[in-house]
DNA sequence: AACTATTTATAAGA
DNA sequence: TTCTTATAAATAGTT
């Protein structure tokens, strides 16, 4: 989205990657917002920048570590998680 | 996006709740792909459906539990986090 | 930090 | 329900 196409790869010059860092950042964190609210769904996010700072979203009114917690437990109950698919995968929810 | 403008509300109909969350899980793991890629970030994101269901991404090429890992070391050394901003702050990196 | 030209995501519709 | 299309939304490049 933008005037012209993106390449995926790491972006080069360092002030245009940290300025597609911060836009894209918040851009991610309001979508996952708006996937919780709309669709009900806890949401996990955190990020960290190429220099360690750490950036995170819990939703849902829970703290992250809430939410790690029910994570630990899901994935040790042997839920297999849905790993990044490669291509979209659809599973049943 | 798309033919009407959207309620930052539950969508209503089940149908309808189920497609917007296959859609925009797939998108929201897309970004959250091309964030880590572009700008060099790790990037961790859970995801649990209204139903308990769970899906995951882990950027480059770490497994959660190494990114929780991560996320708890740097947390308890006092990293104040970025927490998800009500109205987008602009913080350094 | 603002501004648009464009691309991209996606809500409805077929 | 998989594919299509009109439109909303995100954002790349610019100022």
């Amino acid at each position: 989205m933008g005037r012209g196409k993106i390449q995926l790869k790491r972006v080069e010059n360092q002030v245009h990657r940290q300025v597609t860092f911060c836009k894209r950042r918040a851009g991610l964190l309001k979508k996952a917002k708006e996937l919780s609210v709309l669709c009900d769904a806890e949401i996990g996010v955190f990020i960290f920048s190429a220099h360690g700072k750490l950036f995170e979203l819990a939703t849902k009114g829970r703290s992250m570590k809430e939410m790690i917690e029910k994570y630990t437990k899901c994935s040790d109950q042997g839920n297999q998680p849905q790993t990044a698919p490669l291509k979209d995968v659809q599973v049943q929810v």
